[in-house]
DNA sequence: ACCTGAACACCGTTCAAGT
DNA sequence: ACCTGAACACCGTTCAAGT
């Protein structure tokens, strides 16, 4: 089918507006999401942005919860995901997660209907599969493989989202450099937890600079393998 | 100091109107939370429960950001602890995670305030010196006990965080009974879940029983004994 | 079937004014 | 110092009406 443009003579007296679907509101979304954050994202700001009224989009979804959860399965289809390989299961796990981690990271507000989603959109499906396959084959029970994939994915998307609240009291403080937020935020704890009455919380005061470590990614590192080691203990 | 009743001749036209304090926003706040949601926690709800405006709590509480930390901190105020017992820390800090966790699903809508705060309340403060005391007595590494700390804390409030979305699924829904909502919400993930392509999704299908486990108790200590072993795989 | 304008019933927060 | 009414700049969702 070959298509020809319209002279410009013809062209109707105001350019014709892009089809609304689904699709381009779920996009939509995104795009105002990692630009702006949650607090931004709102059915009249999508709408606005689609130069139209929000009433419009109760067509293509049912309401914000939704647009939300489509939203979050279009995040995990950045995830990547590679044969399974039983031999290296924990590895994979881990690379997994990891990556997880990362696009949840990369559209940071998105991370709090990761914790509400229940895990029925396509990709959430795909990433489903996925994990099951690989612990399965690589001989787990049944039951701690699901119970182990839970769990696993609970803690991805909470600190995923602990890590999105940062972000949001920064952009809410004006800030916008990551580094700089992060180090006047510790500051400010590691201030306040030195000048507590160190008879009472002799702990806290002793321990200030272990407790407020800025280094998240060692952190969800450090409770990923918490995690991963458990599961390999109940493999066998 | 006795104080004799006023005689009602000298009543002023209307009741005097009970002081507004910061405490009383916190706690009015906390009653409708339990008694209708996150969703229906609002500066004008707490205001109109005070029979005020809105305007005259912002004399109290700087924000609601900050109302939600201060109930947050109030309902830890529940949590409580005995004398570490190094000998038990194991035990010890599996009740103390059991005990927080009945706690924080007590007041469900709490748990969205329990993921974002930093721990500066006075109770967040007795809390995290009682966890790192009965870590370090018990011999762990600083740097273990606070990252163990920190990671056991997001798992709590990160499960009670998922707990509460469902409930307040149930309650848009405009159900009451717990058991009867899980039950009808377990059966339609699971009659999706067997619609699946099973050539596509092998694992989904075959396994869905395990995957839709609606004990969200057995969930919980399951990913619970999976961090606390590992924390004791580092100990020594 | 899809889109619209207008309306309903709400929000958090500010600010000048009162006591 | 504390409280207030009124206003500002927003929300999500519904609904009758249009095409």
């Amino acid at each position: 089918m070959t298509s020809v443009p319209t002279p410009p003579w013809r062209k109707s007296p105001r350019p014709v507006k892009q089809q609304l679907s689904q699709a381009l509101i779920v996009e939509t979304g995104l795009r105002i999401l990692d630009a702006e954050g949650l607090d931004a994202l709102s059915m009249r700001r999508v709408a606005q942005e689609l130069d139209t009224g929000p009433a419009s989009l109760y067509a293509h979804v049912s309401n914000k919860d939704e647009l939300l959860e489509l939203i979050y399965d279009l995040v995990l289809g950045e995830i990547e995901v590679r044969e399974p390989d039983p031999a290296n299961w924990k590895t994979q796990l881990r690379e997994y997660a990891m990556e997880s981690h990362r696009v949840l990271g990369r559209h940071a507000d998105i991370a709090r209907a990761a914790m509400a989603a229940v895990p029925t959109g396509p990709n959430a499906l795909r990433l489903g599969e996925y994990m099951m396959a690989l612990l399965i084959s690589a001989g787990m029970d049944p039951r701690d493989a699901s119970f182990g994939v839970d769990r696993l994915s609970l803690y991805i998307a909470g600190d995923a989202y602990e890590g999105s609240q940062h972000y949001a009291r920064m952009r809410s403080k004006g800030m916008n450099d990551r580094e700089s937020y992060l180090n006047s935020f510790v500051g400010q704890i590691k201030d306040y937890y030195r000048s507590l009455p160190p008879e009472r919380f002799p702990m806290l005061v002793t321990y200030v600079d272990e407790l407020t470590d800025p280094d998240g990614e060692a952190r969800f590192e450090y409770g990923l393998d918490l995690l991963i080691d458990g599961m390999a203990a109940r493999m066998k």
